[in-house]
RNA sequence: CGGGGUGUGGCGCAGUUGGUAGCGCGCGUGGUUUGGGACCACGAGGCCGGAGGUUCGAGCCCUCUCACCCCGACCA
């Protein structure tokens, strides 16, 4: 490719507003361009990087046997209603109607098409298991778009589904796509932890994210240092220790407390006792309307996904609003742990840890103490509601730490849910039974991934890309104005392309600093320079982006060592 | 969807108490340069996000809208 003819240039100014280093990289060098918000055009070289991308990751599945096809982007809004999920997915629907009225989804993922398809084939456990997959653009109409390619509203998305038997047959596949995905992400430059995660909807055991570790990152995860449990803070489990083993449970009582006595750090100061022996709850309503409380130990924060689990919120839940309150006779700051009608409340484990609560039924000038659990008050459902602290323990007495990432990757268990809610979804077993075939899925978003990749490959000169996902191979220049220099560097871009090495010649008549730094920029792993200095020197200027130093190369050894490179 | 902010040539920005729009980058032409984003000269390019209002007069004041960015709540 020719500089001078690529469509996309580097540019200087980036708009202050862009934060992120990925995201400025990639504007800056001319990757990418931003459509409306959270909608991006893959400029020239961006495409490139986007096709590589593509490529590892189809290479990886077909080499795990699952097969690429693709489905229309317009999805039946029907097959969403058979499911009933035009109203319980976590991202907003996006739907169109055609010119005879016939209303489509536009798809945010394909688990119906995908089902859909299938069942129209009369399959046996004999066409079981496979694993059948696309890469197609997704729409999600997320309410805030954000950090580039991070968080956008229309992406391109590797969607994998599994059909198979039975639950055993499925846990094989998991772990094979475990195992793909590991070595997709790796080859692309990424080391990936995969945490316990959160399949929402469905429940059950086998979730995970491919996490990328980064400061910028959304997903916060705890994970035992030898690495044995990494966990999604949604989900990870961790020991409740007891606070004050020793004391003796006291009658409760209803003690009178200062007015001023509103927060948690109030009532630290007041009391002079730590946050873990006072009582605190949080309200949160269902889709349906339906009021939660759930009531932790003080130290510890509510976690609305275990809530929701622990209640079966479908949908999940949101915060109580002063009105919500209102309704059962309450307000903030007093809400009582218990002694409401028509209300669900929920105690968190830590309940049990405490001897001697004090909170739980607070007026404006009292408050109970010497309160226990399961003497004086119990909840409708005790389980693990809270968000793991800083520095907390597994069951098992491992010490956690804690991570932050970004996900790029999920592999999940969907179980029999989309079979058994569609229509005829089934297959016949050898029994002759018909029987609803179990499922998984398995989603990496590329421009995500290329995102990440660029978040975690890169200095303060530009993008450093992997060997892998560069946009080309070589990145060729020639400097100064000599003649002879200048017919060389057009011979050896010939050379290059004969050889089959992807190319970028930048053949602009421009200043030596003005190539040198897009070339930094843009960063393609080998730099190779030619001057009249360089061939003086004997040979080519090379250089690889990732290193500090250059290093001649003579002429006929170029192709050997760009081979050796490549290969190693 | 809550809170905060910004909309002015392609991009980044300035624009005072209201008086009819400027700077840098980029772009075009000519010239001088040529190993780390050069310099000179000339030039093209603007319904000041949109609508309505106040005023003799609005980029600036008021109202309403739209878009985008940041912080939260939700997700590849």
């Amino acid at each position: 490719m020719l500089y001078s003819t690529l469509f996309g240039k580097t540019i200087k100014n980036v708009d202050q507003n862009v934060k992120l280093i990925s995201h400025r990289l990639l504007l800056q060098a001319g990757f990418i361009r931003e459509s409306v918000a959270g909608r991006y055009y893959f400029l020239p070289l961006g495409m490139k990087v986007r096709d590589k991308v593509v490529d590892v990751i189809e290479e990886e599945m077909d080499k795990a046997g699952a097969q690429k096809m693709i489905t229309p982007v317009l999805h039946p809004l029907e097959l969403w209603e058979e499911t009933n999920r035009t109203s319980s997915v976590g991202f907003e629907l996006m739907t169109i109607e055609d010119q005879r009225g016939a209303k489509f989804a536009l798809g945010g993922t394909a688990e119906e098409m995908m089902v859909d398809v299938v069942r129209k084939f009369n399959i046996s456990y004999k066409d079981l298991p496979f694993n059948i997959y696309q890469f197609s653009p997704k729409f999600r109409d997320e309410k805030r778009a954000r950090g580039g390619l991070l968080r956008v509203r229309e992406f391109l998305m590797k969607d994998g589904y599994s059909f198979h038997a039975d639950e055993k047959d499925f846990k094989q596949e998991y772990e094979k796509m475990w195992q793909t995905y590991s070595t997709i992400f790796d080859r692309m430059g990424l080391k990936t932890v995969p945490i316990e995660s959160d399949n929402g909807y469905i429940g059950g055991d086998y979730c995970h994210e491919f996490v990328v570790n980064s400061e910028i990152g959304e997903s916060r995860f705890l994970m035992t240092e030898d690495g044995s449990y990494a966990a999604h803070e949604e989900v990870a489990v961790f020991k409740r220790e007891m606070i004050n083993p020793e004391d003796e449970p006291k009658p409760m009582e209803i003690i009178e407390q200062p007015e001023w006595v509103q927060t948690m750090e109030d009532n630290e100061k007041h009391y002079k006792l730590p946050s873990s022996r006072f009582l605190k709850n949080v309200v949160y309503k269902t889709k349906d309307g339906r009021l939660i409380i759930a009531t932790l130990r003080g130290d510890l924060q509510a976690n609305p996904i275990k809530v929701a689990h622990a209640v079966k919120a479908v949908g999940g839940l949101e915060p109580a609003t002063d009105k919500d309150l209102a309704t059962i006779g309450t307000k903030t700051g007093y809400v009582h742990c218990w002694g409401y009608k028509g209300v669900t409340t929920v105690g968190d484990l830590s309940l049990k840890t405490v001897v001697n609560f004090i909170g739980g039924q607070k007026e404006e000038k009292t408050d109970s103490f010497n309160v226990n659990y399961g003497r004086d008050f119990e909840c409708d459902v005790l389980a693990d509601i809270a968000l793991p602290p800083e520095g907390c323990m597994t069951e098992d007495g491992k010490k956690m730490v804690e991570g932050r990432g970004i996900e790029v990757g999920n592999i999940f268990q969907l179980g029999t849910h989309y079979s058994t809610k569609m229509d005829k979804a089934v297959f016949t077993d050898s029994d002759g039974k018909a029987k609803p075939y179990y499922m998984g899925c398995y989603g990496i978003g590329v421009g995500r991934t290329m995102g990440t990749i660029v978040e975690v490959h890169h200095d303060d000169k530009g993008i450093v890309w992997p060997k892998n996902v560069a946009p080309y191979q070589v990145h060729m220049t020639q400097l100064g104005n000599d003649e002879g220099a200048a017919q060389k560097a057009r011979e050896t871009y010939e050379k290059l392309l004969a050889a089959g090495f992807e190319t970028l010649y930048d053949d602009r008549d421009a200043r030596a600093g003005e190539k040198l730094n897009n070339a930094d920029l843009i960063g393609i792993p080998v730099r190779l320079v030619i001057s009249n200095r360089s061939l003086e020197n004997g040979g080519f200027e090379w250089k690889i982006r990732s290193e500090e130093e250059s290093r001649i190369v003579a002429e006929d050894d170029l192709i050997s060592e760009l081979t050796k490179f490549y290969e190693a």
